[in-house]
DNA sequence: CAGGTCACG
DNA sequence: GACGTACGTGACCTGC
């Protein structure tokens, strides 16, 4: 046996937060929580039961963290930035890491200003000089460059969680490359932990693939050049730099000073006093047996760590823990548990509120949350970590309430519901979801109002929105998450319960099977936490989630849940009205035309117009359809065809009619009476919400037969509806973000802004020029072209080119926002709203102009539309309180219209509760930003939406 | 299921 | 030289 040395480092820090996500939150018999102190003292234990072995520690060393800044902060402000703040349970264990290892009477380094990693690359190499041997207790990857062997003294790292030795070939095998280069490749990874850029986009297979072709960093990078177009090769010229700073930044320090002489880590066996005192003190009653035996082994003694969590530990992914990320195993159903008792029940939720953040997903009868009944719900604590727990589940005909259906084994739904309330309500426990405002409202419907919530598809909107990766979409569905951040094909939901007529509600679905799909959603949202979550505040976008995105899951969710009234009477009479109209005009076309055909069918309409009756009119599209819409009707009626008209009377009715009168009777839900629209907070790329099933967005007003439609949406008796309205609210945004003195100054005396602009354009002001001026307006929000202006303003696109110059002219501060708008676009890929709310836009730089330009006029308008979606967003979260605070509490927001909200009130209320509304609405942008124009909010009221205007 | 059309901001 | 021609949505209808 040689006399060869052989240091051990423990990477201490690590340690302790896989340890805290491993094991169950034990307290020693004060009360202090120490779960993570006892993985600790394990880990230790069972090291130094190796101190005889072969292979075992003759010197050692346990090395943490100490806060405070490293080099690294001074070239990189923002490294370790967004690091969220250590679990408040775990907090006081840090002290108690360091009492447990004094207790092992080791030696202990923690220096401030450097960090543990490059305090331990300094001693493996200063030892490996000296021809020892080194082991680095770790999984740490950054650490994985020191791996290898230099005369004949080798480093190579132990991962104790998994007992398992990490030399050159493990290294090469989880980064594709030597050790040395291991760095190159984190350089291209990033590492969202600790703020690294990297390259956006390149994952640990991208990297490791380019840094194994080309041999290192620079030539990686070099080779961009030379790459076919694609958005790798964008993105490796436009983020070099980022790669470059990466790579300095995960490059370790090897020469710190050394607080101990190597020779001071000599291990001389553990004096039994100082251990036994500690393991004492702590509860730790195994461990202490043991100490007195003299001997054992550690790792199976615990009274202390209940045998399932120790099952669930060891089996499942190393952690929650972000380094060890991809590490997690992969999607397990047969690891699901199916809870069919109370007992179960109470386990599940107990450990959930010890985990203090819980994935949660309902199952439920119907996609509509205020119809759907829960038939089950999922929770998720950690990978493969999940449960299903049935509720009213059913087989045979006849529906969970027959009385012949044949139910399995389940908890008792309202026993189940009052165990699950407090753990959904309690503050100190975070609750993920997937598109959680239907869990929500769902969950509300039972009873519970839950909160705090996360939601992962908000998470990655607010990061990702316009974003598309080539070939999987942009979608922020959990599918598509799954697939594209976890590399998992979940399952779908037509496996489980069919499709078309043949499918089954979930209540049918066999519990096994439902087992499978629901933990799943909720294990899979718990990963997409940990993922996406993270990566927040590296990609700037912590401030529009926590400030407007967030706080409105909940105002939405009780929007949709207040629902409006509408006079199902007077919908009724107006179908009939429509009803009857439409057959008569439809007779009339007939007769005009000369034969019987579909009118809603442009492609006979077409044929009937363009062939049999010969008027003249051009193809259009791929499709070599004649294009039949408004304009070229309308174009069609002013050269004299009188069925153009009566076919643009027909389409408008047969639309009401289907679209609102007869479906918005169908929407009224049987237990409230009323309508309850759903609202996506992730349906439009600008950031504006969107609203379906039924779209209450869309309610006629511009024409009068519309209108009728909005007087039939109505408050309760004694009540009356409010409509406030922010004014022009976009191009006020305009005037303040392009900077356009001459606008900023009409929009602080209150002028009519479209008249101004007259005045600006033509000197004078009179019903045309404005009508011109009022269209330039809007044009240019849209993103203008001389010929799209030309089209709208019925002129040569020359004479459209000379207003558009002439605005520019007068307004050079439009001018100036569009090209720096576009030129940050195209270098950055992004827009962004005066609240930071990214739209991304992938084809900003294509070869394909028609695609390219449309990607400019989005971009130029998303900041816009975006800034005035961010506001009201900002309004409606601070709403409820305002009006709560005025003594108006009972005051319900129900509707969003993108620049106005609808209120329902007593009519008593209304002259308190205006100037209230006002203010939020006005005030909205503040204090965050601080805008140079006044935003107009205007108010009315009345006994119908139509009256409120 | 895509395309055409049209309702809204 | 052709391409399409104002931004953002959702619902309904027809016809493949």
């Amino acid at each position: 046996m040689s006399d060869k040395q052989h240091l051990y480092l423990v990477d201490g820090s690590a340690y302790i937060f896989r340890a805290y996500h491993r094991l169950p939150p034990l307290t020693n018999p004060e009360g202090t929580p120490v779960g993570a102190v006892y993985g600790y003292t394990t880990m230790l234990w069972k090291l130094a039961e190796d101190l005889d072995k072969a292979d075992g520690p003759t010197h050692l060393a346990v090395v943490l963290d100490k806060s405070g800044k490293s080099f690294r902060n001074e070239i990189y402000p923002e490294y370790k930035a967004n690091r969220p703040p250590a679990p408040e349970d775990l907090v006081p264990q840090f002290p108690l890491i360091r009492d447990a290892t004094r207790a092992f009477s080791l030696p202990l380094i923690e220096e401030p200003d450097v960090e543990a990693d490059d305090m331990i690359a300094t001693y493996a190499r200063a030892a490996q000089r000296q021809g020892w041997d080194v082991t680095i207790v770790s999984s740490d990857k950054d650490l994985m460059q020191l791996v290898g062997e230099v005369d004949g003294a080798r480093i190579d790292m132990l991962d104790t969680m998994k007992s398992n030795r990490i030399y050159i070939p493990e290294v090469e095998e989880k980064f594709g490359v030597a050790p040395e280069l291991v760095g190159d490749v984190l350089a291209l990874m990033g590492d969202s932990v600790d703020n690294i850029p990297g390259i956006f986009g390149v994952g640990p297979k991208t990297a490791s693939k380019l840094i194994a072709e080309h041999g290192n960093l620079t030539a990686a990078l070099d080779s961009a050049g030379e790459m076919k177009t694609s958005k790798l090769k964008e993105r490796l010229l436009e983020h070099r730099a980022d790669a470059e700073l990466s790579r300095v930044l995960v490059t370790l320090k090897e020469d710190c000073d050394l607080p101990m002489p190597l020779e001071e880590f000599k291990l001389d066996g553990v004096p039994p006093e100082p251990l036994a005192a500690f393991l004492e003190t702590h509860g730790f009653n195994s461990l202490l047996k043991r100490l007195g035996a003299g001997t054992g082994s550690p790792e199976r003694a615990n009274n202390l760590n209940p045998a399932k969590a120790e099952r669930a530990g060891a089996e499942a992914s190393p952690d929650g823990n972000v380094q060890d990320l991809p590490e997690w195993p992969a999607v397990d159903r047969s690891a699901y548990e199916c809870v069919q008792t109370m007992e179960r029940l109470e386990h599940w939720i107990e450990r959930a509120f010890a985990a203090r953040l819980v994935a949660v997903d309902t199952e439920t009868s119907s996609l509509d949350a205020m119809q759907a009944d829960l038939v089950g719900f999922s929770l998720g604590l950690g990978p493969n970590d999940a449960c299903y727990v049935p509720l009213g589940h059913f087989s045979g005909a006849g529906g969970s309430d027959d009385m012949f259906a044949e139910k399995p084994q389940q908890v008792d739904r309202e026993a189940a519901i009052a165990v699950l309330k407090p753990l959904l309500e309690s503050d100190a426990v975070i609750k993920v979801g997937q598109n959680i405002k239907y869990d929500l409202n769902v969950l509300a419907r039972c009873g519970i109002e839950v909160a705090p919530v996360h939601d992962t598809m908000v998470i990655s909107f607010d990061m990702d929105a316009g974003r598309s990766e080539d070939g999987i979409g942009g979608g922020h569905g959990m599918d598509e998450l799954a697939a594209r951040h976890l590399g998992h094909t979940c399952m779908k939901f037509k496996d489980v319960c069919g499709t078309g007529k043949k499918a089954i509600s979930f209540g049918e679905v066999p519990l096994d099977k439902a087992t499978q799909y629901a933990a799943e959603d909720a294990d899979v949202t718990w990963r997409l936490y940990q993922v996406l979550h993270r990566r927040l505040p590296l990609d700037g976008a912590t401030q529009v989630y926590e400030r407007v995105d967030r706080p409105l899951i909940p105002v939405v969710a009780g929007m949709e849940r207040e629902g409006i009234k509408v006079d199902r009477a007077a919908l009724s009479r107006l179908s009939e009205q429509f009803a009857e109209t439409t057959a008569r005009i439809e007779g009339e076309i007939h007769e005009e035309a000369g034969e019987q055909f579909t009118i809603g069918s442009p492609k006979q309409l077409g044929e009937v117009l363009f062939e049999k009756m010969g008027y003249k009119g051009g193809k259009k599209g791929k499709s070599g359809q004649y294009s039949t819409d408004q304009s070229v009707l309308e174009r069609l009626a002013i050269e004299g065809a009188t069925i153009a008209n009566k076919v643009l009377e027909y389409r408008q009715l047969s639309k009401l009619k289907s679209t609102y009168t007869d479906a918005l009777q169908e929407a009224i839900n049987p237990d409230t009476g009323r309508v309850h629209t759903s609202y996506s907070l992730v349906g439009a790329q600008t950031g504006r919400l969107s609203s379906t099933d039924p779209n209450l967005q869309n309610i006629p007003i511009r024409t009068e037969i519309g209108r009728e439609i909005r007087k039939a949406f109505v408050p309760e008796e004694g009540n009356v509806l409010l409509a406030a309205d922010y004014s022009q609210i976009e191009l006020r945004l305009a005037a303040h973000m392009a900077d356009v003195p001459e606008l900023r100054e009409a929009f602080a005396n209150g002028e009519d802004i479209h008249a101004r602009t007259a005045r600006e354009m033509y000197g004078e002001v009179d019903r045309d020029t404005r009508a011109k001026a009022k269209t330039i307006n809007f044009a240019i929000l849209y993103g203008i072209s001389r010929w799209g202006l030309a089209g709208r303003l019925g002129i040569e696109s020359d004479e459209a080119q000379e207003l558009i110059d002439t605005y520019f002219k007068r307004f050079p501060g439009i001018q100036s926002y569009i090209h720096a708008t576009l030129e940050s676009v195209r270098s950055k890929g992004y827009s962004e709203t005066l609240f930071g709310r990214k739209t991304w836009f992938p084809r900003i730089n294509s070869k394909n102009q028609a695609e390219r330009q449309g990607s400019e006029r989005a971009a130029i308008n998303a900041p816009i539309q975006g800034t005035s979606a961010d506001i009201i967003k900002r309004a409606m979260a601070r709403m409820k309180p305002a009006l709560a605070d005025a003594g108006l509490g009972h005051v319900r927001m129900l509707l969003q219209v993108h620049d106005e909200l609808v209120f329902e009130l007593p009519e008593g209320d209304v002259a308190a509760a205006s100037p209230v509304i006002e203010k939020v609405m006005a005030e909205a942008a503040e204090p965050a930003v601080t805008l140079s124009v006044p935003l107009g909010v205007e108010i009315g009221t009345g006994e119908s939406w139509d009256a409120a205007h």
